[in-house]
Order: structure tokens, then sequence, then C-alpha cells
DNA sequence: TAGAAATATCGAGAAAACCCGATATATATT
DNA sequence: AATATATATCGGGTTTTCTCGATATTTCTA
């Protein structure tokens, strides 16, 4: 858990929404259960996005940014692949801060 | 509070350092009380720098970052700039990020 | 098996961060 | 007033981040 990798993945605004539209997908992506595969392992990376108005290859990344921080979890199920926040270690480094920081 | 800003100034290793050691400054600098003009309202930059090992004007940059963010505070006082954490901020923080992120 | 759809990876130009040396500014001392 | 000390600011070379378009990979479907 690299602490400067975890502030560096943090540092930047559309990352930073991205983690929060993931608390709460019914609330921000109103289909995400209907048009890719109805499931409850997150949400998959086109809706996303969509909803950024980035490029699909930049949220891809930035993903993947988030992912190797360990602030959200990928699972790949078929051809899509769904990320749900890491509440484990989303709580954890707020301790930290709290804390150690 | 910009969080894109708090979360770029922690994004870099030299100024988590600082940060730590700010937390207990009579142990990280022994003699920070003789050499500056004894007194409590943080370290001196000179002192930062030499525990550092960075140059003078990077120190001086890195808390300037750290305190536009608003994670330390910085008290002037003759020739000297005593730096000091802003524990409210830093436990804030902790807080946001454990219910807000 | 060929094509379509979703995602990942690659390559690159622009912008920002890193970190330095040099210089400027502010304060203290003589 | 001149000098010394502490800190801040400036200019710049180097590295990293940002974000894109193009392409590759994986999986599904006809």
């Amino acid at each position: 858990m690299d602490q400067v990798e975890i502030f560096k993945a943090l540092a930047n605004k559309a990352r930073l929404q991205i983690l929060n539209w993931l608390k709460e997908p019914e609330t921000h992506f109103p289909d995400y259960k209907a048009s890719c595969g109805d499931n409850s392992v997150g949400v998959c990376v086109g809706h996303i996005q969509r909803k950024s108005g980035l490029t699909q290859s930049t949220v891809s990344e930035y993903l993947a940014v988030l992912q190797r921080a360990g602030l959200v979890n990928a699972t790949r199920i078929g051809q899509w692949t769904y990320y749900q926040r890491n509440e484990i270690a989303i709580k954890a480094l707020g301790q930290l801060i709290a804390t150690s920081l």
C-alpha cells in the first residue's frame, strides 16, 4: 500500500469524481444494471466513460490507476469489466490519515 | 479547501516525510528550539532543509505547497519562518475521506 | 468463422511537477 | 550603512502526468 501512489491517484478531479459516482451507482448510472448484463460487481467502463465525457482510453487508464492504488476492485465478466469501490481500503485510508499522516 | 490540491500536496514522498517529522519536532529536530530563536510556533525552514537533504529552494517551495493546501501553518518571526502541522485540517481530511470520498 | 462490441494498450504532444542553482528580499548584527 | 543570515522567488532542464487517437485484445453473436 504505497501512500504516494494512493494520493497521486486521488490528485485528479475526474478520478475523484468517478470514485464518488461509484458510491451510489443507481443514482449516477440509472441503467447500469439494465444495459450491461445485470450484475452486482460494479459498473462497467462504458457507463463511466459516457458520464465522464472523457475518451474510452482515458477512462480505462484512470480506472487502472485507481485499481493499482487499491481504491477500486475490478471484475471482468465476459466482455465487460466492472468496477466498484474498495470500501475497506478507503476506510483504512481515512483511518491512516487521521492517525498516522 | 480544494481536495485535488490537498491530494497533490500529499502525492510526494518528501512532503509526506516533512509532514511526518513535524508531528514530533523534538524527536526529529533535536535542537530545533535551541538554534533558531526558542519558540513554539513550529520548526524553521533551515532545520527541515538540512534533515531532508534537498536544496533550500526546494524545501521552501514544498512548504509553500503544503501551506497552500492548508496542511501546515506558517509563522514568520524575524528572519525565520516556522512551520507546524495544521492538525485540525488534517483531522478534517481524515474525516472527509472516511465519509465523503 | 467473421464481424461487432467492450476494454486494454500503445504512442505522442501538451501541460504540470520535480528539483536544482542563481538571485532577490527581509531581517538582524556590527 | 554594510554585511551576514534566513527564506522566497525566478528560470530552466528533466521527468511525470494528462489526455487523446489509433490499434490490439478479448469475448460475444450471427
